[in-house]
DNA sequence: CGTCGCATTGATATCGCTCAAATCCGGTGG
DNA sequence: CCACCGGATTTGAGCGATATCAATGCGACG
């Protein structure tokens, strides 16, 4: 269920795909890149090139509706690697935008390829990276499928949370939270005080956790 | 976006994975397994053995809230793996259920794993499975991040239409797409009825498509 | 010190959920 | 052949939870 080593405390969008870090492997084949905060790694429509990795900052994949509305398919922090699934894909299908001054390491598709073919070590970990992904997709999947506020703070809790406080230290702010569990932020403040005063969770400075 | 392939229509939750049918390479390591409908396939918890795949019928992937409340992670259709995230995991993390008589092909992680330490051209199906699963999941979670009825159902059709009316051909019932959807039947029907009489989709037997 | 964004709380509106009932349809058994 | 049954499909009515609109406090930062 858990995408993050157990060595690290539960956290919420702020994941580090790849508790290795970066594969040694893919190292030489890299570009380091930096872009200001909202610029545009790539956009939805144009050509497959590159896979990225994400050294500091922050770059979200988003989506927009006809309304303009933004949606948030994948939040990749530090650590994380992003557009990996794109491998197979001839256009990326989303945008990439760099919400706050972000480095990358850019790593040419062709060479991903080539180490995949050739590497069985960096078959392992690539596959395991995906399956991780895929994992925690489908853990918010779930979460979303919950209908009420409470529901789905208790199972982030339950699903994301470490230890026998099930602790998660957020990554973020809590508008962050709201917008990965699908709420307004107003409804997550009411809802984790009302949790609190029932006494069902503890809040800290930058961590819920169970009260009991 | 999509992960079925280009020569087959919009389907919704039955999927057929992996285009190329059940890789030739697995099929010496693979047991066929029979279950009757409401058989348990794996429970969660059970250390990770096989990898599945469905040759004919259906096997839904559920957890369970403390209420018993089910949700459906997945749901394999003929042509689909499951499990396949399991590989690195050492207990499954759901039940498996088969929601009907199915015949499945069980293929043990060591084969598996042994293949994608030796079969290149394997390793390249096997991480273009995982992509198009994982862009799978994130376009259900785009969809369910959607606020409203209307709105799921309008992205659900832009999203795994096919052709120029976003042609999309309806797998099971449509209590099941309102599961899938996050909502009740009753809304679903009556949104549906709704986008009609205002023109914007038709409907048809089995199928939904825009009508411009 | 002024501004901006987050956190928080209040009031109201909206939309989906729940409960209910009627119809339709395929399948089953008499 | 027909009555009956169960499940899907529809439509109605009302409730409640979440969204929306608003206002305030607070801390960071220039």
């Amino acid at each position: 269920m858990h995408a993050a080593a157990p060595d690290r405390p539960g956290r919420v969008s702020a994941a580090g795909d790849f508790p290795g870090g970066f594969p040694a492997s893919l190292r030489a084949s890299a570009i380091r890149k930096s872009h200001a905060e909202g610029a545009l790694v790539f956009r939805m429509g144009s050509r497959t090139h590159s896979v990225f990795y994400v050294e500091s900052g922050r770059v979200r994949l988003l989506r927009f509706g006809r309304a303009g509305e933004e949606v948030v398919l994948h939040d990749a922090r530090p650590g994380d690697f992003f557009a990996e699934a794109s491998l197979d894909s001839t256009r990326y299908h989303c945008d990439a935008v760099a919400s706050e001054p972000t480095v990358l390491l850019q790593v040419p598709a062709d060479a991903l390829k080539a180490l995949l073919a050739s590497d069985p070590e960096f078959v392992r970990e690539w596959v395991g990276l995906l399956g991780r992904q895929l994992r925690a997709a489908r853990a918010r999947l779930e979460r979303l499928s919950l209908k009420g506020a409470r529901e789905r703070v208790l199972h982030l809790l339950l699903s994301e949370g470490r230890g026998p406080r099930s602790e998660l230290v957020l990554a973020g702010t809590l508008k962050d939270l709201a917008r990965e569990l699908g709420l307004t932020h107003e409804v997550l403040y009411r809802t984790l005080a009302a949790l609190k005063s029932e006494g069902v969770i503890e809040r800290d400075e930058r961590a819920l956790r169970l009260a009991r």
